[in-house]
DNA sequence: TTCATGATTCTATGTTTATAGAAATGTAGG
DNA sequence: CCTACATTTCTATAAACATAGAATCATGAA
């Protein structure tokens, strides 16, 4: 049996999960299915509030869902798109971690910032 | 007098943050200069552990630094770059509010998540 | 089957990004 | 000034991404 079987390592994922994000139209379709809550949005809907059509908003939200941020399910003739909380919860740890990795400490706060508020 | 100087939007200083972030080398610069503490690291050095060298890792580092996550500073003939914990930490933040947004109460953890643990 | 709707795939074009080597800039020391 | 070192800018090329319209596929209703 092969002993060491990881896919793909961290670093690869946690780059395509931002890239995924680093792009205005797919932030601001993450916002609107944030707000639609479990259920999820129709595709068509999404891109009517955001002002993106068709193939273009396919191809945006394949790159959420590949990057594992949301999820689709059918609905009758529809498709609903939702978010991945726990992906996108797991991901801001990610950013924390990296922020105080071998920073001195468990990371008890985010990080250990400067007087912010 | 203009009433209306908003430089940029949140989403699109968030956008450019994690684009920054989405590219497999910047992130493992990104490590380095975590692991490298607040003195920060000169670009040399950065190059040959992570085995990117002149130009591309200063193409790199400008968008690191463009995106507010990183800083420079001369040390004689070098450059020291160091990561604005800050930033990150911001970030990082602004994720988990995109996450939990409207999800219902002031955000207490970071999110609703499924049993994850 | 036929029609209508919702989404994807295909095809094409323009833009941005990544990478690399050579040349140029800035800094320190003799 | 001249040399050595560190980093950037310039130039070029290849790859990836963004956008859009037309055609295609999938689902549901009559």
């Amino acid at each position: 049996m092969k002993t060491t079987p990881p896919p793909l390592p961290e670093l690869t994922l946690a780059a395509t999960a931002f890239a995924a994000l680093g792009s205005e139209p797919r932030l601001a379709i993450l916002r609107r299915l944030v707000r639609a809550g479990p259920q999820g949005l129709p595709i068509g809907d999404l891109g009517a509030e955001i002002g993106v059509t068709g193939s273009v908003l396919t191809h945006h939200l394949k790159q959420l869902v590949s990057a594992g941020l949301v999820r689709q399910q059918r609905d009758g003739r529809r498709i609903l798109s939702s978010v991945d909380h726990a992906a996108v919860a797991a991901l801001s740890r990610f950013l924390v971690a990296e922020c105080c990795a071998d920073m001195g400490g468990p990371a008890p706060s985010p990080c250990t910032e400067p007087s912010d508020g």
